[in-house]
RNA sequence: GCGCCCUUCGUCUAGAGGCCUAGGACACCGCCCUUUCACGGCGGUAACAGGGGUUCGAAUCCCCUAGGGCGCGCCA
């Protein structure tokens, strides 16, 4: 209650924003609002050879499709170097860190030497003592933290618990490289010391550095910030997630017909629950999100119940919504540039006189939009070759009663309406759904989602052609 | 190899010693609704990783084993 709650957002801009970053940064926001605090954006872009301009928009860009919003302006990790060397400085002004003279030949020989006698990798201190008058010729030194050799180092975790580490087991890590850049975890400690960081929330995979960094915050005399190590989303089968699975950027989410509803709502449930509730509304979620009811271990990820998720979301989304959504989706799916082109107030009247009807029926916006082709195809429609197969005589005769009805209402081309015809034609108790086989066929080759306000114009009830002309025009 | 974390239905989870013959949701299977597909309703299959303790009593506490994950870089 006492000081204001500032959280952070830190992703490193070598890639896209995957999954398990959107649900990070959806927990540290959701945090922050719940305590109505900030949240904080930082790119942590020091590794210069990976770091990339695009990297860093498709962060942002997916951020802001989630619906997630940073406080204050963005800080770039790379442009504070200065003042990370700064603080390394002053670590070995104070006999809190040391240079080390040791070169990457002879790094990699000691940790070998370690692998082979089945001792520990770790750093084995061995310039910790060594006077700089020692210090061979022409060698760059590194600076390294002189971290406690006894005791222990202890991490209490808002999601983890209380964690200790015996300090025999953290070795005297790289705080400055030899080219006078900080590493990483010299400048997460700076920085979310700097930016007025008060919790600390990321994937457990930081766990371990967590008690190096808390060295470092001890080193220095500062407040160690409250962490919350939350697990890490795995693939369907349980193995770490990767592109096969769901590590796709948010983008990817999107082109899938996703909304940014049903995924925060899949993506808080996600290791996180409060009670039996299913579905939150961000303000429901923000209120009874809390840190310590976030379990430990580690979800997979299953698209079967976010789809469901997306499909009640699509359900209860507004009608003239759900057509801004569908053009959104537009330039992200293939062909959709023609498309939107397509786009006129006529048809988006008819769509939205549609969408009541067409929603019901949609797991994802690629479902719904398939489900509209039908407003958007070019009239009359065309008949496939595979579909004028199914034409028969007795098709034909009917079909001459109802041809002048569908002309004037579907503009459909007479071989369309006879196949249709056909198929209900062939036997009495036929079902609905048969006939929409062969009309999809017949339509425009494709076997996408029936659209079914054709077809109930085929089948002559006054009931729906009196519907279908009130909803479509 | 060393260190840290994890382990309830197929999946996400509820569960903080008796309320548990373990609850909800998704998925799956039936039935109902329905001139298709959906939506909705009703019902069903299905789990405390294994083994030892502690306790009158354990999914809940302790230990061991097994399995999974993460870390051990002059990457972040």
């Amino acid at each position: 209650m006492s000081e204001p709650v500032v959280t952070r957002f830190a992703p490193s801009p070598t890639g896209f924003l995957h999954i398990g970053g959107g649900r990070t940064a959806l927990f540290n926001w959701l945090y922050a609002r719940r305590h109505g605090g900030k949240m904080l954006l930082r790119i942590e872009d020091t590794d210069r050879e990976r770091s990339t301009a695009a990297a860093i928009a498709a962060i942002i860009d997916g951020l802001k499709w989630l619906g997630l919003t940073w406080d204050s302006e963005i800080v770039f990790q790379f442009s504070r170097a200065g003042r990370h060397r700064q603080v390394a400085e002053q670590l070995l002004a104070s006999g809190h860190a040391y240079r080390c003279y040791c070169s990457p030949d002879e790094l990699t020989a000691m940790r070998e030497k370690a692998r082979a006698e089945g001792r520990t990798r770790l750093y084995d201190g061995r310039c910790r003592e060594r006077s700089t008058a020692d210090a061979p010729a022409g060698v760059k030194p590194v600076i390294r933290l002189k971290a406690p050799l006894s005791g222990e180092t202890m991490v209490e975790d808002q999601v983890q618990g209380r964690v200790v580490w015996q300090n025999e087991n953290l070795d005297d890590f790289i705080l400055l490289r030899s080219d006078g850049t900080p590493t990483y975890m010299l400048a997460v400690v700076v920085d979310d010391h700097d930016m007025g960081i008060t919790h600390i929330i990321r994937g457990d995979d930081h766990l371990n550095n967590a008690a190096r960094q808390t060295q470092i915050y001890q080193a220095m005399g500062w407040t160690v910030p409250v962490m919350a190590h939350i697990p890490l989303i795995h693939g369907p089968d349980g193995s770490k997630l990767s592109k096969r699975h769901g590590a796709l950027g948010v983008d990817a989410y999107r082109a899938m017909g996703y909304l940014p509803a049903a995924m925060r709502n899949y993506l808080v449930r996600l290791g996180w629950a409060h009670g039996d509730q299913e579905i939150f509304t961000t303000e429901e979620m923000i209120a009874a999100f809390d840190l310590p009811q976030i379990g430990r271990s580690p979800a997979r990820f299953d698209f079967a119940k976010l789809e469901n998720l997306n499909g009640h979301y699509i359900r209860t989304s507004g009608d003239a919504d759900l057509i801004t959504q569908l053009e959104d989706l537009l330039p992200h799916i293939a062909g959709g540039q023609e498309l939107a082109s397509k786009m006129t107030p006529v048809l988006r009247t008819k769509l939205l006189a549609a969408m009541p009807a067409l929603k019901e029926r949609a797991k994802t916006l690629i479902e719904l939009f398939e489900a509209t082709r039908f407003l958007w195809a070019t009239r009359p429609l065309e008949l496939s070759d595979q579909a004028k197969l199914l034409l028969t005589p007795e098709a034909k005769s009917v079909t001459a009663t109802l041809l002048p009805k569908l002309a004037a209402i579907a503009e459909w081309t007479p071989e369309a309406v006879e196949v249709v015809v056909r198929g209900f034609a062939e036997g009495s108790g036929l079902k609905l759904g048969a006939v929409a086989q062969p009309l999809r066929a017949a339509l425009t080759g494709r076997t996408t989602s029936p659209p079914i306000f054709d077809v109930l114009t085929v089948l002559g009830r006054d009931e729906s052609l009196a519907r279908l002309r009130d909803q479509i025009g």
